[in-house]
DNA sequence: CCGAAATCGTCCCATAAACAACAAAACCCT
DNA sequence: AGGGTTTTGTTGTTTATGGGACGATTTCGG
């Protein structure tokens, strides 16, 4: 049906330099001192390609945000199978690898201002995926703040481990968000109600 | 006076590209059953452009060879200043931290019928380099002859280490390697002049 | 041993990317 | 402020590479 065409090496191993370049940069100095001559340079692309294929650094920015995002998504669905335990996320460590393994990228990322778009549609979702796999039997609790209320937990958390240089193992992460999971599931903060 | 023609970047791209992969593959897999589809593949290239740097992959495997052994020589060199001590290499340090970052090529070319090559060409060159530096009072011993037996030595030991899977570490092997040779130095094998 | 499949080496043509030059902004430094 | 430098987008031309196809080996399974 759909005709795949794809698209020409070329352009995948120049989006992947340009893309690894861009990350290093911004692992290590400000966003915005990074310059478009730095990143060609470093990728060994002419400064012109870059224009190509982003129309600027911001753009650039975004879809390295997408990707991991997207890889993050991924992650969460690969363990979808089965009746849901503790939340979407069965197991918690590979997103928790997944992260350490970025973790220069991340952590540059959240000390930016643009992070909250990273965060947000993270958030968004696992929020709305959680939303419809809940069950709540407990008529007096909202379904969906109920999901919002998991999902930002969950980010939060990993926003914290981030932003503190992540103190602990992902396996002690892992174990610390089941935990919190499976005695929150049924017993949401007492007072969201008013 | 000599224009430095700099070279178009895409070449520099495909050759780093093509090069890293086959590095990847020859690390993990027979020499011989490594095929020029799979190091296109991998190094997202054209198999036609693998042909337009490199004749076949027994070329592309010197060219690596060339460019470690280039890499090694110019480690030494790196140190040829002042006068000098217990041979070429006053520090071997930096030698067996080049080895160790790659070890992965180098542990993979040694279980390779070619890699008589790389230790020949390497050996060739510290050897003569020797010759050039040593001093010999004792006219008893022929200066080369010297020269070879303290490269041989030298070599033999990083090939041994590396066939060993790099039983101790860098600094270890520096030391001893130190004080073989100063041990040495003036004493060669008692029985060389039979 | 034979036939199918994979790999090889080489070709042509289309095209992504290099290069160079440009004016316009943005950034400095004093 | 203001002159010099760097960066930015954009453009034309040239070139290296991709895609695809070719027959000639080589490899492999039955």
């Amino acid at each position: 049906m759909s005709e795949v065409v794809k698209t020409d090496r070329r352009i995948l191993r120049t989006k992947q330099a340009i893309t690894t370049a861009f990350l290093e940069l911004f692992a290590k100095k400000d966003f915005e001192q990074i310059t478009i001559n730095e990143i060609a340079d470093r990728a060994n692309v002419n400064r012109g390609t870059v224009y190509l294929h982003f129309s600027d650094k911001y753009e650039l920015l975004d879809k390295c945000m997408e990707s991991h995002i997207q890889e993050l998504i991924s992650l969460c669905q690969s363990q979808d199978t089965g009746p849901i335990q503790p939340g979407v996320i069965r197991d918690p460590k590979p997103f928790f690898d997944y992260v350490q393994e970025h973790y220069a990228f991340l952590s540059a990322l959240f000390s930016n201002q643009r992070a909250f778009v990273f965060r947000d549609r993270l958030l968004h979702y696992i929020a709305s995926s959680l939303t419809a796999k809940l069950e709540r039997p407990d008529r007096a609790i909202d379904k969906e703040v109920n999901a919002q209320f998991m999902a930002s937990a969950f980010i939060g958390v990993v926003e914290w481990w981030i932003r503190h240089q992540m103190p602990h193992s992902t396996k002690y992460m892992a174990d610390q968000v089941h935990h919190l999971f499976s005695h929150s599931q049924g017993s949401p903060p007492a007072d969201t109600r008013n």
